[in-house]
DNA sequence: ATGTACCGGATTTTT
DNA sequence: TCCGGTACAT
C-alpha cells in the first residue's frame, strides 16, 4: 500500500496533493503529510490532543496513526480502542485503515462508535448490572412508551408531566453518569416535583424486567461495571495499548469518565477534536472535555492541525472572522496555500419562495456550466426549511435528496417489522408485543390488551405468554379470543421456523403470513408504495445477516440510510448533519434573525446558545470548497404566519473584504421588472392569505400597488428554466391519464405542456410536476 | 374497534 | 400551517 493509492483512494478525496517533501522517504505512510499531521502520527505514547480545524485532514492523520501502530508492532488491532460518534464516521475510518494496513489485518474489533463498542463490552458483562446478555436495545419510541405506561401507572397526569420532559430529565442524568441513587433532591426536582429520582428507578427496574437497555444505558451501565468491577477494569486497561478518540469536543460526561478509566493503563490516549466544531452541547456534549484536557491527562502533547485543504481563502477568512467573535476558544489559526476563488455572496431576497427559485435558478447555472449537482448543497438550520425547496425543485424537476429526518429504521413499518422479528427472538419483549399485536389491525383493541396486562402482572409473566394463557379461559370474548389464539399461534410457528430460516427469508414469511404486506398493498397510497419499498429493502439488508440476534444488535445501532442513492442529486440537509461533510458549491440560506441564530436558542440559552449557533455557522461556512452562497429574505411564513424578517447578525460579522452582497430588494426597479414576470401576481400568495397579519413597509406597498395582468395564467412562466433542458414531452401521458408520484400519490392529467404536467392528485390536490417525475399506473 | 373532529405544539439529533 | 394526540361518535 502506497501513499499513491492513499491519495487516490476514494475515500481521501479531499487532501490536495503533497505539500511538502517528504522528509523521511523511509516511511511511505507519512508522505502527503504535513508535518504537524506526521506528529500526530510519531508521537504515539502519551498523552495528545489533537486540535484539528475544519478540513485540516484529521481523519488522514488519525488513521496513518492507526495504521503506524499497527505495522510498527507498537499493539495488534485487536489491543486499540478506536471511537467515533456515527456509524459513517467509523464506517469511514474502517475502510480508510483497510486501504493503510491491507486487508491482512482484519477489521479492527474495537473501532466503533462509543454506543456499538460499550453494547460489545456489556453483552460480556450484562450479569453484572442484572441484564442478561441478550439484553434488547430499545429506541427513544419504546423508550416513551415505558414512561408514558408508568407515569400513567402512578397516577400522574402525563398532561401536565409529559413522558418526554421526563425522557430528557434520564437522558441527561445517564449523560452526566448519574445512576437513580446519586441523584440530588435538586436533580430530582427536575420532574414532577421532586419525584424525579423516583420515576428514574421505576423506569430503570422496568427496564431490567424487560431485560432492555435504551441507548443511554449502554455507556452508564458499562461505566458502572468499570467503577464497580477492578478485575475487569484492569483487564480492558491492559488490552487497550492505544485509546483514540474523534470529535473528543462532542463527548459527555460519562463517555469522558469511561474514557478516562480505560486509558488510566497504558495513558496512550489520543484525542482529536475542534472547540469551535462543537454544536452538541444540548444532547450533552462539553466542551469543556476538550478544553481541559491537558489537565486531565499531564504532560499531553498538543498539536495543532491548521493548514486547510478544502476551501478557498476567502471561504476561509469569512469563516474565521466570523468565529472571532466567540469567546473562550483555544484559538486556531487556519491558512490555506490555495489563492483565488469567489467571495463569499450573500443574497437579499424578498421571501422564502423567491429564495428557493433562485437557489434553484443557480443550481441549474452551475449544473449547465457542467458542475455534477452531487457537488451542490443546501444548508438549512431546521428541518421546516426544507420544504420550500421541496416545492420549488418538485415543480421545476430539479433532482434533489433530502438528508436526515427520519432514519430507516425509525420508519413506522420498518419499526413494525423489527417489532415481530423481536417477538420471535425474545418472548419477554413485551414492547414488541404492544407493538404489533393489533398491526395490522386485526380486531384486537386496548380492552384485550388491559385483559392480557393484568392477567400478566398477575403472573408475573411476560405479555405474550399471558396472552397464550389467556386464551384458555373465559376472559376475553369468543371473537377476540379466536383471534388472539390465531396471532399466538402464529408466532409459535414464527419461532419454530426461525430456527431454519434466514432471517431474511423469516422476514419475509412473517410480513406475509401476518398480513402486513397485504394490509399495505390494500391501501394503495403514495405511501403504502414507499412502505412496501422500505420492508423489501429491509429483507435485502437482512442478507448479510446468519443470525436474528446478530441483525437485532445491529438494527438498533449500526443500521442507517446513509447507503440512500448515489444517483446525481443536489442534497438539502440540516447543518448539523453536514458536518464532516464537504460541497464545491454551497448555499446557506435563511440567515435570518430569529432562524439562525434560532429564536429558542437564544431563548433559552442566552449568550452560550449564542455562541453555539455562532459554531454552527462556522461549520456550515468551512463545509464550502469552491463556492458558498448565502441568502436571507426579509418575509418569511412561519408557522403559517407571514413575518418580517432582519438579516441575521451573522451576516453583520462576516470580515467585509471577503464577502461580495447583493440584494434583490434595493435593487431598483429593473430587479422589480425581472420579478413581474417570473409570475403574472407575484403577490397572489399575499392577497389570498386571509388574516395575513404581517407588518408592510412602504417597499410592499409601493410593490403591491403596480398594476398587474390577472390574464388567466396557464403554466407560469417560473417553470421555464427546468424546460430548457428537458422539454422534449413523454409520449405515453397526456390529459386524462391516471398517474403515480412519488411524493404526490395518485392523481389525473388535467394539463400537459411540453415536458410540464398539471395534475389533480387525489389526496395532495393541484401540482405541477414535470411528466418524467410520474409513473403510469400499473 | 375504528373512524372523525378539535386542540396544542412546533430546533438542532446520534445511538 | 401542519402534524399528532386525544376525545368522542359510529
Amino acid at each position: 500500500m502506497s501513499t499513491e493509492a492513499l491519495r487516490q483512494s476514494p475515500a481521501f478525496p479531499r487532501c490536495s496533493p503533497v505539500q511538502h517533501p517528504p522528509e523521511s522517504p523511509a516511511d511511505p505512510l507519512l508522505d502527503g503529510l504535513n508535518p504537524p499531521q506526521r506528529e500526530a502520527v510519531l508521537t504515539t505514547e502519551g498523552p495528545v490532543l489533537m486540535l484539528a480545524g475544519a478540513g485540516t485532514g484529521k481523519t488522514a492523520a488519525l488513521t496513518a496513526r492507526l495504521a503506524h501502530i499497527v505495522r510498527s508492532r507498537l499493539a495488534w488491532p485487536s489491543e486499540i480502542l478506536c471511537v467515533t460518534f456515527t456509524n459513517r464516521a467509523a464506517r469511514e475510518m474502517k475502510e480508510r485503515v483497510r486501504h493503510l494496513v491491507g486487508p491482512a489485518v482484519e477489521g479492527m474489533p474495537w473501532l466503533g462508535t462509543f454506543h456499538s463498542i460499550a453494547a460489545k463490552l456489556l453483552r460480556r458483562h450484562a450479569e453484572l448490572v442484572g441484564l442478561q446478555s441478550n439484553y434488547t436495545i430499545i429506541d427513544t419510541d419504546d423508550q416513551l412508551r415505558v414512561l408514558k405506561q408508568l407515569i400513567q401507572a402512578e397516577g400522574l397526569d402525563d398532561k401536565r408531566w409529559p413522558a418526554k420532559l421526563l425522557a430528557q430529565c434520564i437522558d441527561r442524568w445517564k449523560n452526566k453518569g448519574l445512576n437513580p441513587q446519586d441523584l440530588s433532591a435538586g436533580d430530582s426536582e427536575a420532574y414532577a416535583n421532586g419525584q424525579g429520582q423516583k420515576f428514574y428507578r421505576l423506569y430503570q427496574d422496568r427496564l431490567k424486567a424487560l431485560n432492555a437497555c435504551d441507548f443511554g444505558d449502554l455507556l452508564l451501565h458499562m461505566l458502572n461495571v468499570l467503577r464497580t468491577h477492578r478485575d475487569v477494569l484492569e483487564q480492558y486497561q491492559q488490552r487497550f495499548k492505544y485509546v483514540l478518540v474523534d470529535e473528543y469536543q462532542d463527548t459527555n460526561q460519562v463517555q469522558y469518565l469511561w474514557l478516562r478509566l480505560l486509558a488510566q493503563g497504558h495513558k496512550n490516549i489520543c484525542v482529536v477534536g475542534d472547540d469551535d466544531q462543537s454544536i452538541y452541547s444540548w444532547r450533552g456534549a462539553e466542551v469543556a472535555n476538550i478544553l481541559r484536557f491537558e489537565q486531565d491527562f499531564p504532560g499531553a502533547k498538543v498539536i495543532r492541525l491548521e493548514q486547510n485543504y478544502r476551501s478557498t481563502p476567502d471561504i476561509l477568512a469569512a469563516a474565521s472572522g466570523l468565529i472571532d467573535a466567540n469567546s473562550h476558544r483555544l484559538g486556531k489559526t487556519l491558512w490555506t496555500e490555495k489563492n483565488g476563488g469567489d467571495k463569499v455572496r450573500v443574497i437579499g431576497v424578498w421571501d422564502g419562495p423567491e429564495e428557493a427559485r433562485r437557489v434553484g435558478e443557480e443550481a441549474e447555472r452551475l449544473e449547465r456550466e457542467g458542475a455534477s449537482l452531487a457537488t451542490v448543497a443546501i444548508l438549512v438550520r431546521a428541518q421546516f426549511q426544507t420544504r420550500e425547496f421541496e416545492d420549488r425543485f418538485i415543480s421545476i424537476g430539479l433532482p434533489y435528496k433530502i438528508v436526515g429526518g427520519f432514519r430507516f429504521y425509525e420508519r413506522a413499518e420498518v419499526r413494525d417489522a423489527l417489532a415481530y422479528l423481536r417477538l420471535i427472538a425474545q418472548p419477554s419483549d413485551d414492547l414488541a408485543f404492544e407493538r404489533i399485536y393489533n398491526s395490522p389491525k386485526r380486531g384486537l383493541g386496548d380492552k384485550t390488551l388491559e385483559k392480557i396486562h393484568r392477567h400478566a402482572r398477575a403472573r408475573a409473566i411476560p405479555l405474550s405468554l399471558a396472552a397464550v394463557e389467556i386464551v384458555d379461559t373465559d376472559e376475553l370474548p369468543a371473537r377476540a379470543r379466536g383471534t388472539l389464539l390465531n396471532f399466538m399461534r402464529s408466532v409459535a410457528r414464527w419461532r419454530d421456523a426461525a430456527k431454519a430460516l434466514s432471517p431474511a427469508e423469516l422476514v419475509r414469511q412473517v410480513l406475509e403470513e401476518s398480513g402486513y404486506t397485504d394490509a399495505l398493498q390494500a391501501e394503495k397510497s403514495a405511501e403504502s408504495a414507499g412502505r412496501l419499498e422500505n420492508l423489501a429493502e429491509l429483507s435485502r439488508a437482512m442478507e448479510e445477516y446468519e443470525t436474528l440476534g446478530e441483525f437485532l444488535e445491529h438494527v438498533s445501532l449500526v443500521m442507517d440510510n446513509d447507503a440512500n442513492d448515489s444517483a446525481e442529486k443536489l442534497t438539502i440537509m440540516t447543518i448539523h448533519a453536514a458536518k464532516g461533510l464537504e460541497f464545491d458549491n454551497l448555499f446557506l440560506v435563511g440567515w435570518e434573525e430569529g432562524v439562525f441564530p434560532s429564536q429558542r436558542a437564544m431563548d433559552d440559552g442566552g449568550l452560550a446558545s449564542l455562541e453555539e449557533e455562532r459554531r454552527l455557522a462556522y461549520v456550515a461556512i468551512t463545509r464550502a470548497r469552491r463556492r458558498c452562497t448565502i441568502l436571507y429574505a426579509a418575509n418569511r411564513r412561519i408557522y403559517g404566519q407571514w413575518t418580517s424578517s432582519i438579516p441575521s447578525r451573522f451576516i453583520a460579522e462576516l470580515p467585509e473584504a471577503h464577502i461580495e452582497q447583493e440584494s434583490t430588494l434595493s435593487g431598483g426597479a429593473s430587479l422589480w421588472r425581472a420579478q413581474w414576470s417570473e409570475v403574472s401576481d407575484p403577490f397572489a400568495h399575499v392577497a389570498s392569505q386571509p388574516g395575513r397579519t404581517m407588518t408592510r413597509g412602504p417597499g410592499w406597498q409601493r410593490a403591491a400597488a403596480q398594476p398587474y395582468d390577472p390574464a388567466p395564467r396557464r403554466l407560469p412562466e417560473a417553470t421555464r428554466s427546468a424546460a430548457s433542458f428537458a422539454a422534449r414531452p413523454r409520449g405515453d401521458v397526456g390529459v386524462g391519464v391516471r398517474v403515480f408520484h412519488e411524493k404526490f400519490g395518485y392523481g389525473t392529467i388535467t394539463a400537459q405542456e411540453g415536458n410540464k404536467l398539471e395534475i389533480e392528485f387525489e389526496t395532495a390536490g393541484a401540482k405541477r410536476v414535470i411528466d418524467s417525475f410520474v409513473k403510469l399506473e400499473v
